[in-house]
DNA sequence: TGTTAGCACTCTTCTTGAACGAGTGCTAAC
DNA sequence: GTTAGCACTCGTTCAAGAAGAGTGCTAACA
């Protein structure tokens, strides 16, 4: 059976009434929906054609057409309509991303919130990968006698912490040549690019000072390459008890718990999947999503750069029913923006930088006077 | 009127009953339940009369009776048993505990899962405050021309980082003086510590320097006193689930939404009443809760204490017939666990070997120290 | 005087059946 | 190919009734 130009009519109408409502759509409500001027006979005979192709279906006898999972599917391909007028109300959302927060951080649970409050869905967002941006700068202090503090600071400023036990005590002058050996080395490359034969120059390299040095080599590179705990963020969990479909105790609890279990959500955010999007743009419908406790929901995701290779994901999970032309169009800006405040410049706080700047040149001209 | 001893027992007899079963207990029931060997008429006037002194009520005529929060508050405070035999379960969670983290973080997060695991409720739990506990070592570096990180460490490992924004360049020599001057003036001080007067002096010696010295000062003060996040980690939300009583979708949704918007939790967890109990255990019933969302719940604070004046709290929320006498009895424990691996020396990460051998009957219990 | 047995009464819960309405599938006519 | 008409199905709602749990009260008992 071939699905022609009038069925898809039907289809989207159903799709669309179904998605404001919530309730199955009947016969009747499609044939005054549409401008088709179909009897409801009519509809009818079509959308038993339709149940076969499997693009809606009946919860059961007598009842109106719910969309099946391949039914959203066709939808979200062909048949969707960003709503670019959503750009008028995401003003707001820029006004408060427009403070622009000096910890990343910050940043990313604001982002999460706004897109909850603005889409009444549930929102996660991942914070960037740091194996894939590079290294920026690297500092051993001493902290006491048996313990060195690591700060290693990561292009985006993103800057991890590691407290490295060591057996005896070093010198300031080899903690100062180990700061430089470690800067000359490892600047500008990725935790990806630390590889064993980097850490063995180096320890060769040190070998020189003392066998304690290559140890916190040691101890630093495992460091390094064990920072990797994928932070993720969540807002607006409790959106899905708006939905009926899903607020039903079994299924809310297993969701809620993928949430507080933030690595669950995991799969979802890290495989950027290069799909047919070129924008980066995914939706995973119902039993598409690799997350088991989602299969009554739908995900969209999206990943996002912040400058200099730093890239996240952010994933809006709501019911089926999900309205995904709004949803869609809203990543969509939300990816501009965070692209205009952070993607040309690599630097943070620059925007604060210039606020200060203002009440800096005050105080600096008093100081002249 | 007065409540004798049989009326007592009753009471605790009701209540227990009403823990176990979530149902309301009928007169029959206590009637076989107890060793006094009344009829269940007999426990009829006695319950009228509890009920008029407000101590248990009925949902609705003809029905058993319900614990009111004042008879709650009675059995939590005259008639409770602690079940030491918890402790046996206990070694598992101690187990669980053992593997040090060296991020405090982590330990944070091991906590609240093992305890929501435990205990079949939520829980949340408080990183220490930094504010009272003492900076044990400060660092400017040059991150790049126009920004410094600055990197404090504050007793038990805490560590903060800030990116400060700067006008002109340091000279190494300039940033190296910054550093002995702040490590000196404010090395071993709290947070609270730094104050006006503090800032002035170190402002005054480091006028003879520039000016741009006595603004990173400002900064760097600011953002110390700025680092005042209460960072709260909670576990088991979604364990509201289990209990009828809390899981209509308007309870639940508002619970969740609490647990997430994690400052709501602070008022509970910040305000470390000196109430009654020496040992930090504090327990809401009901109405009692600071948070307006949790009135139909119960809640178990502890505070713990990691060395060094690092205090925080731990929070067990779950409904109002919570097993108090498990969940008190399961702080208790694990607050000894953790003044056990922690409480003694500041170090992280390394006394891992010791404590292993320690093992030990280093327990001062209630005992100050 | 305190305790108990007995009984009427109340209130919830569960079940049943009837009425209703929404929507379909099918057939026959256009 | 489209439409009107009609029988049929199924979920929802409501009221009525039965069952069950538990109470309050009264009168009798030790």
């Amino acid at each position: 059976m071939e699905l022609d130009e009038r069925k898809k009519k039907i289809l989207q109408a159903v799709i669309r009434n179904y998605l404001e409502t919530g309730e199955p759509v009947g016969s009747r409500t499609i044939s005054k929906y549409t401008d088709l001027n179909l009897s409801s006979a009519t509809i009818r005979n079509e959308m038993v054609d339709l149940e076969e192709m499997g693009y809606i279906f009946q919860p059961h006898t007598s009842a109106g057409r719910i969309p099946s999972d391949k039914g959203y599917r066709l939808y979200v391909d062909t048949m969707m309509e960003e709503k670019e007028r959503e750009m008028v109300e995401m003003k707001e959302m820029k006004e408060m991303l427009v403070e622009r927060q000096n910890k990343i951080e910050t940043l990313l649970k604001q982002v999460a919130r706004v897109l909850a409050q603005n889409t009444q869905y549930a929102t996660m967002i991942s914070a960037p990968r740091a194996k894939r941006s590079k290294l920026k700068f690297i500092q051993l202090s001493r902290v006491d006698a048996c313990q060195l503090l690591a700060v290693i600071v990561i292009e985006g400023n993103v800057i991890k912490n590691n407290i490295l036990p060591v057996e005896e005590e070093l010198s300031d002058e080899t903690l100062l040549k180990l700061n430089i050996l470690l800067n000359t080395h490892l600047n500008g490359l990725s935790i990806d690019e630390i590889n064993l034969a980097m850490i063995a120059v180096m320890k060769q390299q040190a070998g020189i000072h003392s066998t304690i040095v290559s140890e916190v080599i040691d101890a630093l590179a495992e460091a390094i390459r064990a920072e990797e705990d994928l932070e993720i963020y969540t807002s607006g969990t409790n959106n899905i008890f708006r939905y009926p479909e899903l607020a039903d105790q079994q299924k809310a609890s297993e969701l809620i718990n993928t949430f507080e279990e933030k690595q669950l959500l995991g799969e979802l955010l890290q495989e950027t999947r290069s799909g047919e999007e070129e924008t980066g743009i995914q939706v995973y419908i119902g039993e598409e999503t690799p997350v088991q406790s989602m299969k009554d929901c739908s995900v969209v995701t999206a990943t996002y750069e912040l400058g200099g290779g730093m890239k996240g994901t952010i994933g809006i999970v709501g019911p089926k029913r999900m309205d995904y032309d709004k949803v869609v169009g809203t990543l969509r800006t939300i990816q501009s923006q965070l692209d205009e405040l952070y993607g040309g410049n690599k630097e943070e706080g620059h925007s604060m930088e210039e606020e200060h700047s203002m009440e800096e040149e005050h105080s600096m001209e008093e100081g002249h006077s």
